[in-house]
DNA sequence: CTTGCATTTAGTGTCGGACACAAAGCCCGT
DNA sequence: ACGGGCTTTGTGTCCGACACTAAATGCAAG
């Protein structure tokens, strides 16, 4: 029976400062955007050195909640993805998670967000999806560039869907993912092919607005990944390359 | 077209000391559990004073890559689920997220979550569930507490499918989802009993190893929550109470 | 020789002051 | 009015210092 909040252990004054000044934004004293005084005015009113203060700003910082646009100018944040997609993309290298577990997560992701992207995805959307594709098919057995064009789409398609929290959930699941079609492809070249058979299919189900075809194809090509995983017996395999991340 | 690693910026030394040791443990040259030497030790090795030593491991801690036990003592820190369920949670809170956009997300998280419950769970597991059942059943009409136990039901189920990357997704996202009960039991008194018996189905499903029926219950179970949100007209509204998070 | 307590010691949290360097603002001569 | 040089302001880094506490050590009693 944990109460709701828990103040907890506040001995050290960076992290009190720290504190305060998150809470402040999430209770909404200060808006995204924001500037905020400077380094020595803060330490005054607070009441520390600037040297305190300065390791309490460190550490809201590489929280994501402020940052520095120039050395000169600190201001609220606004949260951006892929801060929160290193953290966790770090977290699951450090977990040593598998392969298999990227890809049960994966085959709710996409499908999801082909679904979705059918149902929301403007017809500028398409044509950009569209000409990505177009590189991907130029790219044929390119694997690096094959790699990024592919996390590009899902991406993209992810984004069309209009789910800021899939989005989230979902990029760095999908990066970890896909990064393994680098060890995949050596064992299966016609993987190139059914890649792109898929994604030309899911565009095409946009265009028709038919969430459950887009949703199916998307399965496939999911359900494809996993079966050269298969050949290459990655299930298992801890899926980095933790350079990867850097 | 952007490169793989981007290493950019790097000319502040808290920066660099920070990139090198998290370098280190990504590469693992350092593991969880290490003991790291000093501060002073620590800012001789890098030539920086302690100050600036002192700004880097801030970032550090605060990314939880390395935590203190001890004041006295600095270790590399194994990597905890809660640790990125708060920085996600306030992203999205930030983001001002609807509900709409984490019911559609957990529509997948959670019949999966159970399906894999369903299929790994031990008998142990499926035993602590129950009795975390007789709570709730217990619970009936106390909304806070029934909250704070349909999160932790969720949370165990999830653990039981021995897939941490669903659980690190899906915990931030169901943790504000359920926390919307709040405004809907007002509204829907009767919903205590329907989860009431969405979780003991659910229970029942498991000690089958029935992972269709698993999945089928929680599907159901999340739907009804939804039917409960838009009792309450809750469909669009930004999830959140910001000062749950704390 | 082991155990319990007091003491030393090492290390963290915080302070105050200081300086170089860069950007933002200001001033002035043409 | 305008551009270039000067001043101001603020960050990044350094230095030295001190209180407080937890770990290590030493000492005394069993």
């Amino acid at each position: 029976m944990k109460a709701t909040g828990k103040p907890a252990q506040v001995h050290f004054a960076y992290q009190q400062i720290a504190d305060e000044i998150e809470a402040q934004i999430l209770r909404g004293d200060l808006n995204p955007g924001d500037q905020l005084p400077g380094e020595a005015e803060l330490a005054g009113q607070f009441g520390v050195t600037r040297s305190t203060l300065r390791e309490g700003l460190r550490q809201l910082e590489s929280d994501g909640l402020v940052h520095r646009p120039s050395p000169r100018r600190l201001e609220v944040a606004v949260p951006q993805a892929d801060q929160l997609t290193t953290r966790s993309g770090r977290a699951m290298a450090l977990m040593k998670v598998t392969f298999r577990e990227l890809w049960q997560v994966t085959m709710m992701t996409e499908p999801l967000a082909a679904r979705l992207a059918a149902e929301h995805g403007t017809e500028d959307e398409i044509n950009g999806l569209q000409s990505l594709h177009a590189e991907t098919v130029a790219a044929e057995g390119m694997m690096k560039r094959t790699i990024s064009l592919d996390e590009d789409f899902h991406t993209r398609l992810a984004d069309m869907g209009r789910n800021r929290v899939l989005g989230l959930a979902r990029e760095p699941i999908a990066l970890l993912l896909f990064r393994g079609f680098e060890q995949i492809a050596p064992f299966a070249p016609k993987f190139y092919k059914r890649q792109i058979e898929a994604h030309s299919n899911i565009i095409a189900a946009l265009r028709d607005r038919d969430a459950d075809r887009a949703e199916k194809w998307a399965r496939m090509h999911i359900e494809d990944f996993w079966r050269g995983a298969q050949i290459a017996g990655l299930e298992d395999e801890i899926a980095l390359n933790p350079r990867a991340l850097s």
